[in-house]
DNA sequence: AGCACGCCGACT
DNA sequence: GTCGGCGTGCTC
């Protein structure tokens, strides 16, 4: 008798580990590792998933309480070493095992045990979205010498379109009415030949000729040693990292392929990793046009039935390259030797709902377990990677940095202009737009040429900055900014929980805490006010696009707006955050943002760095032609490390100064943050919760040199659907098992039914 | 004594 | 997540 490790498929924290149940002998050859199964459970049947399997029945366990696995449901979706990668992120993100194994499994396969009713039996539901055959024609070699009858004109077109090759019998009837019937008079005179061969669905976004990826005549020196890196890490097979530093236009993607090349060649697989957006056909399609059929693609704009049929070719063997989005990296690829992660520093690698991963570390674990190089490109790299590699080392692997400054096409960079809008606001500038901007919207609609205008305005924490002199009020205890509550006329702090009241302009009383200035108001622009304010500057045949989230709701939307912008002769597109990436117009040479500061003062550690990669993104729109690009950047904060380094084109001026912050105030990369949410309707209950969470994490941390624990205090959004949302965040040294500690000072919580808790290790959002 | 309620451990 | 056992405390 064979046994096997179960972990149910019931979420809950104090059901979190293995059960052991027996493999009934008619069921050994499928019951493996990876294999989803029904178990009886307590008074009720159970989904389960397969993480081990042993011929020794299990230690401290009377034989009599073992049950027999009742049936396998789904055969095996992932290995041992994909379980052991399930358990880490179980444990370094607190979340349970099941929500840790669940993205390994097929998509559409979804089977669980529910009810009806409370007291209802309980019933297995399946929801698949399986394999689908297809009935494909052929020629048979009787088709030679036969002669359709004078009135079958439906047959003569059939056997003509035959004669190119074989063909769907669906698409067939979809160009000649009638062809299945057709078909199977001539199937039956032996004329065709009717087979089912699997489908594979969502294959077929290949033909942009834009996507094709010819392989250049030789590499740039600097991707020779970007490549070197990647094949010495490949070789020490043990997780070695590799940064690949480039600016846009660097090249990076011909590295990517060309290392995929050798690990292909060393019969090895490989995981790409690219950011949901830029996902497109061009991007799928330079992989395609190099490794053909060899490569399967995961995105969440594929059918459910198109996903699976890619992850099976994945799982079947047939695909060694697997290209998608973040979940990507759980694709069942048994021989990894290297995974890519392109756009390293993207905040969307990072997971938000459990299991709140983030990709990067991820695939570092995954890399070190399948003994697999990790490669990260990025123009703007993560000042996590960034430290590790100046670092050398992070967690036993070897981090190194390989920079690639030149383009091989070497176009020049845009010149850059920051504009500092409280002194426009003192010389009486009172408009969404500054003196050099206006003047520089007029001289681009001289030359007929194109503009973008981002209007940054993501995130809607409110603040309040004072017009006069830029500053915005911020918490003395944490260094963040205040967010401000028109309600209740406050500023508050959301990491200590403090607040004070305040009365904004135009409030006669207003008074800013700096200069005394009355103009201390609360901040945004909406698109709507910056396209109405356009259409009176400029000429009426300039076309002014609008593209937000009001303009893109509709499907396809995105994509018209842009045809548009494409299409017009002198044109300007306003738009929010989406504008800045993919986008590659070569008639845009002036790029404007018009309000650099809305993120920059995100009550979020991360603004300043989010700020300097976005800005670097969108001035790399500009100039993208043969004719010089301009950008120009409006900010209350001109001085901001930020907006100097995207000036001067020079990283370093933003680096130092804001890994010396980072250090100062003891936030990533030098320590590591996680937020815990607490949400439920009684906020009194939400409030008992994460006192009794606090209480008890501090009562383990102690004075533990490196741990801090600040707060509880409301969320940034206090309320969402009618729940009241309070956050706890916990600063740990880097190398510190946060995720481990804080999953069990969240199961040893005394149990409150109506609170929701969610762990949030190295968290992006802590509003 | 009888029973409602809540806490707590078991569930393989 | 769910059930049942058991102790507490209230009522008949």
């Amino acid at each position: 008798m064979r046994y096997a490790s179960v972990v149910l498929d019931i979420p809950t924290r104090s059901l979190d580990g293995a059960f052991e149940y027996a493999i009934p002998p008619e069921l050994e050859h499928e019951v493996k590792t990876g294999a989803t199964v029904l178990v009886s459970f307590s008074h009720r049947v159970a989904v389960g998933y397969v993480v081990a399997t042993s011929p020794v029945p299990p230690a401290g366990l009377k034989s009599e309480k073992i049950n027999p696995i009742e049936q396998v449901l789904a055969p095996p979706a992932f290995d041992e070493t994909a379980a052991a990668l399930a358990a880490w992120i179980a444990r370094e993100y607190a979340c349970t095992l099941p929500d840790a194994i669940r993205p390994f499994l097929a998509p559409g396969q979804k089977v669980k045990v529910t009810r009806s009713a409370p007291d209802a039996p309980w019933e297995l539901q399946n929801e698949r979205a399986g394999a689908v055959d297809a009935r494909w024609a052929a020629l048979a070699l009787a088709a030679n010498d036969y002669e359709p009858a004078r009135s079958a004109s439906r047959q003569r077109a059939v056997i003509e379109a035959l004669r190119e090759g074989p063909q769907r019998v669906s698409e067939l009837s979809a160009t000649i009415p009638g062809a299945a019937s057709a078909v199977s008079a001539l199937e039956k005179r032996g004329v065709v030949v009717v087979e089912t061969r699997r489908q594979i669905r969502g294959g077929d976004q290949t033909t942009l000729s834009s996507a094709a990826a010819p392989r250049p005549e030789h590499l740039t020196a600097g991707q020779r040693a970007a490549l070197a890196a990647i094949d010495a890490a490949r070789t020490a097979a043990r997780g070695d990292v590799v940064l690949v530093d480039g600016v846009t236009g660097s090249g990076k993607t011909e590295v990517y392929l060309a290392a995929i090349e050798h690990a292909l060649a060393q019969g090895t697989g490989a995981l790409v990793l690219v950011p949901e957006i830029s996902l497109t056909a061009q991007t799928v399609g330079r992989f395609r046009s190099r490794f053909g059929d060899n490569v399967a693609v995961l995105h969440s704009r594929l059918s459910t039935g198109e996903r699976y049929d890619q992850w099976d070719l994945v799982r079947s063997g047939r695909a060694h390259v697997v290209v998608g989005a973040r979940s990507a990296l759980f694709a069942p690829l048994a021989n990894v030797g290297l995974i890519i992660i392109d756009e390293e520093h993207e905040g969307s690698y990072k997971q938000d709902k459990s299991p709140r991963y983030h990709a990067r570390e991820v695939a570092a674990e995954l890399a070190r377990a399948r003994g697999a190089a990790l490669a990260l490109g990025s123009a703007t790299p993560s000042l996590e990677s960034l430290q590790r590699c100046r670092a050398g080392s992070f967690r036993g692997a070897t981090w190194t940095r390989v920079e690639m400054p030149e383009r091989p096409g070497g176009s020049v960079l845009p010149r850059v202009t920051v504009v500092d809008m409280a002194e426009q606001f003192r010389g009486g500038g009172r408009g969404v737009f500054s003196g050099p901007l206006v003047q520089a919207l007029r001289a681009m609609v001289e030359r007929r040429e194109k503009a973008v205008l981002l209007l940054n305005r993501r995130g809607f924490a409110n603040f309040l900055m004072c017009r006069e002199c830029g500053c915005v009020p911020e918490c003395p205890h944490c260094s963040t900014a205040l967010t401000y509550h028109e309600r209740g006329h406050m500023l508050a702090c959301h990491s200590c929980g403090r607040s004070w009241p305040v009365r904004a302009y135009p409030d006669p009383s207003t008074s800013c805490p700096n200069c005394g200035s009355r103009y201390l108001a609360a901040f945004g622009v909406g698109t709507q006010r910056v396209e109405d304010e356009l259409s009176m500057l400029l000429p009426p045949d300039v076309e002014v696009i609008r593209m937000d989230a009001d303009t893109t709701r509709a499907k396809g939307a995105h994509q018209r707006l842009l045809e548009r912008f494409d299409a017009a002769e002198c044109a300007v597109l306003v738009g929010t955050q989406m504008i800045a990436k993919g986008l590659d117009f070569p008639e845009v040479t002036l790029v404007g943002v018009i309000n650099a500061d809305t993120m920059l003062k995100l009550p979020d550690f991360r603004a300043a760095e989010r700020t300097y990669d976005l800005l670097e993104q969108v001035a790399g729109r500009a100039g993208r032609g043969e004719r010089p690009g301009e950008v120009i950047v409006q900010t209350y904060w001109a001085t901001h490390p930020a907006m100097r380094a995207v000036a001067s084109h020079d990283r370093s001026v933003f680096l130092d100064a804001e890994l010396a912050e980072r250090a100062e105030s003891g936030y990533p990369p030098f320590s590591r943050l996680a937020n815990v949410i607490v949400w439920g309707r009684s906020e009194r209950d939400v409030r008992a919760v994460t006192d009794e969470l606090a209480a008890a994490v501090r009562a383990r941390v102690g004075r533990t040199p490196g741990w801090e624990v600040l707060g509880p205090a409301d969320c940034v959004k206090a309320r969402v659907k009618d729940q009241t949302r309070r956050h706890l965040m916990v600063k740990a040294p880097v190398d510190a098992d946060v995720g481990a500690l804080l999953g069990a000072c969240v199961a040893g919580l005394s149990r409150r039914a109506g609170s929701n808790i969610a762990v949030d290790i190295d968290a992006y959002d802590m509003m």
